[in-house]
DNA sequence: ATGCCTTGGGTTAACGATTACTCAGCTAAA
DNA sequence: TTTAGCTGAGTAATCGTTAACCCAAGGCAT
């Protein structure tokens, strides 16, 4: 038997309305040692807000919905969660997330998603893409996360790349780096935009884009973790060429991971003979590799931040693409 | 403007309760033509079940609360969560995170949970752990995942810390090892457990347990990835020592990571002059380490999909402890 | 003294889905 | 032929909360 405000209402001999505006409604008219009188006995009675009343009134319930467009196994993806949960949580809301795996369809998660009556939705997804929302759920979606809305007819949150690219590649050329391979994770739209950076960068500083190379992490088109890997092979040929890089900027820190074991079996110290940097800054991996790795950092959390506020901000949503910073992690292998 | 079913009867010219039980009743009484043409009008209108006023009639919502006692950081968390899900699914009920963290307390976690009025709520805790519910909630939660109720007031489930030890150490022994040291995770009750099974498996295998060594991984009690870490000493000392080790049984994935640099500083092949292995499978280290990781895997998706079972069996709850077995992950570091 | 504002709180009607109850019409058994 | 039983569907109550109104009493300025 739950408790409910008519319960309260009975045992502090007052109406009910009065019972939900002491203790939900703040500025209710009343006196307040009726409220203090109320509250306390909801507080004995041990009452519970059902909320699922409140949203069938309001027409909503305090949630915000996730629709996450693979499996949310990535430490990256609970970033995501932790930001927006932050971020909620101030307005009293929870967030509330919904895989988008195997033969489930967007339309099927979505409905699942609106059952529920969120305030609003999010999509979210597991790495930097670009993704077309058919028309008829572009209305139902309030903000992109992590993936940019192909006709942009819906707020997207997105890391920049380029300029991430761009500043890991000039920290590496401002400490005396001058010949720069970049292995990078081919098929992705992070990948291309990192690449400009770099190249950008390298120009910036004087080196001929040219001399620098660009090599793909693995042989698939489209990144994965089970494509076999030529990390080892293009370590291996670069180091044993006339012109060593002294150098390499990893697509993420797994490929650094493979880069560390890779140079080892060739000898090269890092960072004395080649410094070593990256992009994730994946908590596992980057501070426990020997040394420890110079990486800059996704802004997960802050993309789940903003888009929080975004979609709890009442003015109208706004339609662009907004880049967010990565953050620079300074650690020993640079 | 969302549609409702009364939207719907109006449409089809019959009444509410023919369109709730055409859509919603499987055995509600009524001719096939008639459900078959509701249904096509609410498909047509874009119907979307509100759970909201379903909860508030039925008394609760089709959901599955679960408070994680930790920031769901790890990889784990959400194999836990991925394991419910599944098996939630099935009974079509969606899978609610709440996270303990910071200065939430579990009473102001268990009350927000319970705002909204889930089917049925389980306790997650982030490593394996004793938990003690304070009286007056261990009614509210159904189940403990991956921790154990101190005084057994509710069902538990629990990886098999002792037998995951001693099945590894017997295949490290049957492996034809014999010198076999365990770093392990200081302070932990996974680890005691472990240590336990370790020392069995040894004396099983014919093995003096005095010369097989136990030591810890760190400096701190309790084990944390920023307690400094005694890996690299221990390895040095014991590879320089008069009994070198010719297997080492790591606390975790991450110990094994150490542990291969400090192998590999001080020039042992591994597994050739020592074998390594380990605990938890984590994805992004046990494969990609080189050689890479023979390890066991924790049962955090077995512990999530049988959580659910549990709760979502009409059948009145057991209160046991249950613990459920690792999986051996072979790979070539043994 | 009179009308107006403020304070404190009650009444009542939703919100959307489910369900116990009811009923009409038809079939089939007695 | 009667009646019990079944089918198909409607009526209305209910869940807990909130919000739009309403009302009464007292204070205060005119």
């Amino acid at each position: 038997m739950t408790i409910s405000l008519s319960d309260i209402a009975e045992r502090a001999g007052v109406s009910v309305k009065t019972v939900s505006g002491a203790l939900h409604g703040g500025s209710a008219r009343m006196s307040n040692q009726t409220r203090q009188r109320i509250k306390e006995i909801a507080e004995e009675l041990g009452y519970v807000t059902n909320l699922a009343a409140r949203g069938m009134r309001q027409g909503w319930m305090p949630l915000i919905g996730v629709v996450a467009d693979e499996l949310i196994t990535s430490p990256f993806a609970t970033e995501i969660i932790r930001g927006l949960d932050g971020a909620a949580r101030a307005s009293d809301m929870a967030v509330f997330a919904m895989t988008l795996s195997g033969r489930r369809d967007l339309a099927s998660v979505l409905e699942e998603v609106r059952r529920f009556r969120p305030r609003a939705i999010a999509y979210a997804a597991m790495y930097h893409k670009t993704v077309a929302l058919p028309e008829e759920f572009a209305g139902a979606v309030g903000v992109m996360i992590n993936c940019r809305e192909a006709n942009d007819r819906v707020m997207s949150l997105v890391p920049d790349e380029f300029g991430a690219a761009h500043e890991i590649t000039s920290y590496l050329i401002d400490s005396g780096r001058r010949n720069i391979v970049f292995i990078n994770l081919p098929g992705l739209l992070a990948g291309e935009l990192r690449e400009a950076g770099f190249r950008q960068a390298l120009t910036e500083g004087g080196i001929d884009g040219a001399s620098a190379g660009v090599l793909p992490a693995v042989r698939r088109a489209v990144y994965s973790d089970r494509a076999p890997s030529l990390v080892l092979s293009h370590v291996a040929e670069l180091m044993s060429g006339p012109n060593r890089p002294d150098a390499i900027l990893c697509g993420n820190d797994r490929v650094a991971m493979e880069v560390y074991a890779a140079l080892r079996r060739v000898g090269a110290e890092i960072p004395d003979d080649v410094a070593v940097a990256s992009f994730d800054n994946q908590v596992d991996i980057a501070s426990r590799l020997d040394p420890p790795l110079t990486t800059m950092a996704l802004p997960h959390r802050a993309m789940g931040r903003l888009a929080a506020d975004i979609l709890l901000a009442a003015d109208a949503m706004p339609k662009e693409v907004r880049k967010l910073p990565f953050q620079l992690v300074e650690r020993s292998s640079v």
